[in-house]
DNA sequence: TTGTTGTCAGACAGCGTTGTCAATCGACCA
DNA sequence: TGGTCGATTGACAACGCTGTCTGACAACAA
């Protein structure tokens, strides 16, 4: 008593076992009658087709990939939802692959995990999306991809994206239009595709201001809670104490919170605090985090959509913006008045 | 210019594909010469094996599936990096599937995905764990699979499991010891395989001590943190308020210490506050966390390993328990004076 | 010499689907 | 009546691998 194949189903219905497939296939030219019948008898015989039989026999293997590497687990979390869900609809299976390494030997990985497992697509995940070794070997193979969140070649090659730049320039006008004129600067890890547009903002808000973007008062992380705890300290005990700090992610901006309450500085009285995501930490933590809200499930539901349409006649943008959205919470406020 | 397959690389090294074959599984009776001929020309050709013809013609698929169901991302999370690292060590791939309700359609669907994908085995998270209804339909299909942290038939069906009882009583012992006689309790919801146990470990504990366990004092959520926030809420406002709150998860704590400062209760001085899990929230919540260290991580990569080990000749054990790990930081303090 | 054993390698039949092409069957038109 | 055409169906060869069986050859014993 093995697996229940095609030939099962089609010795039961009385047809061929291309008839059935058309009918699991859904293609035309079966009559309604045959169709219902072989529908009944799947139904009956509990049949699933072979996902690997169909893959190595047809042009598609449902199955897409969502690659990523190193990025904090509740992006991850939120990228994967995104996908899953879009999958869950079209019938297609994820497979999830965390790349680690930069260098030539992961990226040849890469390309072997989509052979091997004849994937119809990738998603790519930042720091990925930038990563030109990346997409020259997916392009070498003719392998569909859509990155999420890239900053290079916007059209070039299709991507999901929101405006960092605009983004981070809002949240720092919030601040400015809060009185304050020492706004602290985490910055990112150098080289991260999104670290240099949230800068970008910062500075494009100061300046446009009229202030001056002070060095003493930008440091840098790694998007780590850790890296941002140990960032806030240094900043929080310059001479120019700023009296807000702008973290470029909630990571580190849960860090200077952090920081703030072990040198006593009440949150926002003394000290605003503003982050980027809106990943789950901003909703939890007290005081609850200003921050942008960042659309990573709807990124990767939109690139997991854009990569299906394009499986079929239809031809996606190339390119889709999705917008940011600002969430003012407790932990900014007016500047104090000293 | 298509795929390179078998047939090239058996040609190049002008062996039969079957030769090939061998060398690629590392099966025995092939001349080491023959061998490396072999190997020099998959390296030269960039040549991968196509798993879909694997597992279509072989025993296995090289995949397993990581099936879970709405528990919370950070759980998730540390599932998920345990499960892959022990996949990529073994050169197996993790199909990830949410399985949404818990009706008999989704069971079937999940039993559907199974088969399909040819998966050789599974890992079950909570509450699934305890899912007779699933367990049987594996059963059926005689596919493998291990359990993490289930609470019923531990010795019937393999898993891995932590003491959540001994866990929860230590921590309510913990919370005693600092003086707290009103330790409030946050359940989880009912009929989570969980809950039931860290609820008794509370009573246990409290029973032990002479302690009553007093209704008032207990309140329950759903595992988040509104949930806790909410009950924390009610627990907090009652004429007898706890000097202790333990809440069963982390993320009701989490839930707690916001309507703690709500409230104008400072931590730990005023109210001590205990949560469970060790998630990511708890180390960057301000005070941090005392909770209990749930080895999520590495319940999934031991998991994946029992899963691995059954597949090749080995009986690897039927149960296996991982231990829990206090983890005491700024959250619990000395019972307040009043 | 003949038989026996062990090592190495190839031929060939599946595995469960889809794609291609040909066959059958009415219906419809001239 | 015969021919044409669309709708419906089936036969059969892939797809890229593994499992099984058989063959060739060398080494060794009887």
């Amino acid at each position: 008593m093995g697996r229940i194949t095609i030939h099962d189903v089609s010795k039961a219905a009385g047809v061929s076992i291309k008839t059935v497939s058309r009918v699991l296939n859904s293609e035309p030219n079966v009559r309604s009658e045959t169709r219902a019948r072989v529908l009944k008898l799947v139904e009956e015989l509990n049949y699933h087709p072979s996902l690997s039989a169909r893959s190595l026999a047809g042009r598609s293997s449902n199955l897409i990939g969502l690659i990523y590497q190193n990025p904090s687990a509740n992006y991850v979390v939120d990228l994967q939802k995104g996908a899953l869900e879009r999958c869950h609809t079209r019938g297609y299976r994820l497979l999830v692959h965390p790349c680690e390494g930069n260098d030539l030997s992961s990226v040849r990985d890469l390309a072997g995990l989509v052979l091997e497992s004849h994937l119809d697509g990738v998603v790519l995940a930042p720091p990925l999306s930038d990563s030109t070794e990346v997409l020259a070997e997916l392009q070498k193979h003719r392998i569909r991809f859509v990155r999420i969140a890239p900053t290079v070649d916007l059209d070039a090659y299709s991507c999901v994206y929101m405006n960092d730049v605009a983004a981070a320039r809002e949240m720092t006008e919030y601040l400015i239009a809060l009185g304050h004129e020492r706004i602290g600067f985490i910055n990112g890890p150098a080289g991260h595709p999104v670290t240099e547009q949230r800068y970008l903002g910062y500075t494009l808000a100061l300046r446009s201001h009229g202030l001056d973007v002070d060095p003493q008062l930008v440091d840098r992380g790694e998007f780590t809670f850790d890296s941002g705890l140990a960032a806030a300290r240094r900043l929080l005990s310059r001479a120019t104490r700023p009296t807000a700090v702008f973290a470029s992610n909630d990571d580190m901006a849960a860090g200077t919170i952090m920081a703030a309450h072990e040198m006593g500085l009440p949150i926002p009285s003394r000290l605003s605090v503003a982050g980027f995501d809106d990943s789950y930490v901003a909703q939890v933590i007290w005081p609850r985090l200003t921050t942008v809200h960042q659309p990573t499930y709807e990124m990767a539901h939109q690139a997991a959509d854009m990569l299906f349409r394009s499986m079929g006649d239809e031809q996606p943008p190339r390119s889709l913006e999705i917008p940011y959205r600002m969430v003012c919470r407790e932990s900014t406020g007016p500047r104090p008045a000293n």
